[in-house]
DNA sequence: GATCCAATAT
DNA sequence: CATATTGGAT
């Protein structure tokens, strides 16, 4: 019964998981200096980030922006592409760069909440349950350094709505996608997409208070680290594709085949053939604190996904979503 | 004071 | 439309 749905979602959790070769393939060489100076984040997310021993290749992104003591130069970040518009900062320039003050003012780009962050966001709900769900519970679990609260707010509040909206919806059609193949299936209205696309935890709608079901364990595996997710990580890539999607109407993806975009990034580490793909919660020292009742494993830990689905035709965003439910 | 939440602004 | 930011409530 219940045990069987959860093992079963457990094990298409392991499906999902993307497989090593698949695994941090571009990433960070895109990272400017600037960007990753330009990002100041305050919070205290710890990113211990032993990195993995990656190649040669420089330590992840790990843009633990450090703050900037005043004497304090760039680090020698390889030389890496320019462009990467973080803003305009200042005027011009562009050449160089220039000033190279930290400039606490500056804004962070606005997150885009890929597929995959999104994946984070819903499993952290979902092994938190709805109680406990807050943003700030959130943000921990989800373990994304430069998270900030305000992101998972928002995100959480949008996501509420979309689950709310589900719950009055269940066989109707409204006009959207006529189609119902499903429950929820219904819904594919431009609008969620995002959520439509990830799995809802059942448990969500329909339900109240209430002790929640327990997630299945998630033996805290001790491994190593995997690579941890780093918003900035995720702001590179959306930014190429914020703007893009801005500017273009859709990407430069040749029609029909052309691949040519895969990122795979954001990888989690660890190939170990045949072992379960459970990672730890980065913070290995950060354990979030234990809720009240908090869902018996803290470390739930979740894949991510490469976001390169093109069916072949739907000319859907570009990370639009993976998942291949069933 | 912190953080949640809903509303509102960009 | 997706996020960010703000304001009121806890």
């Amino acid at each position: 019964m219940r045990e069987e749905e959860e093992a079963n979602w457990f094990a298409r959790w392991e499906e999902q998981l993307p497989s090593p070769e698949e695994l941090m393939p571009l990433s960070q060489t895109l990272i400017t200096p600037d960007l990753a100076l330009a990002f100041d984040i305050p919070t205290v997310r710890s990113n211990p980030n032993p990195n993995p021993s990656l190649h040669h290749h420089h330590p992840a992104p790990s843009l633990h922006p450090p703050p900037p003591p005043p004497s304090s130069q760039p680090p020698p970040d390889f030389d890496s592409p320019d462009h990467l518009t973080t803003a305009s900062s200042g005027g011009g320039a562009g050449g160089g760069g220039a000033g190279e003050e930290p400039a606490r003012t500056l804004k962070r780009p606005r997150l885009v909440w890929t597929p995959q962050l999104h994946k984070r966001f819903v499993d952290a709900v979902a092994h938190l349950g709805i109680k406990n769900a807050v943003p700030k519970t959130i943000m921990q679990l989800m373990s994304v350094d430069g998270l900030t609260r305000e992101n998972v707010a928002s995100h959480l509040q949008k996501y509420r709505l979309y689950l709310k909206r589900m719950q009055g919806l269940s066989s109707s059609g409204g006009g959207a996608g006529g189609g119902a193949g499903g429950p929820i299936s219904a819904a594919d209205a431009a609008t969620d997409q995002l959520f439509a696309s990830s799995s809802v935890p059942h448990h969500f709608l329909g339900r109240g208070p209430g002790p929640e079901p327990y997630m299945p364990f998630v033996p805290v595996a001790a491994l190593q680290h995997h690579q941890q997710i780093t918003a900035a990580m995720q702001q590179q890539h959306q930014q190429q594709q914020y703007y893009q999607q801005r500017h273009m109407g859709h990407f430069g993806s040749p029609t029909g085949g052309g691949e040519g975009y895969d990122h795979g990034f954001l990888a989690r580490t660890m190939p170990q053939p045949g072992m379960h793909r459970m990672v730890g919660p980065v913070a290995v020292g950060l354990v979030p604190p234990p809720p009240p009742s908090a869902p018996s494993a803290a470390s739930y830990v979740e894949d991510l996904e490469s976001g390169s689905r093109r069916g072949g035709g739907e000319r859907r965003m570009l990370t639009l979503f993976p998942t291949g439910e069933d």
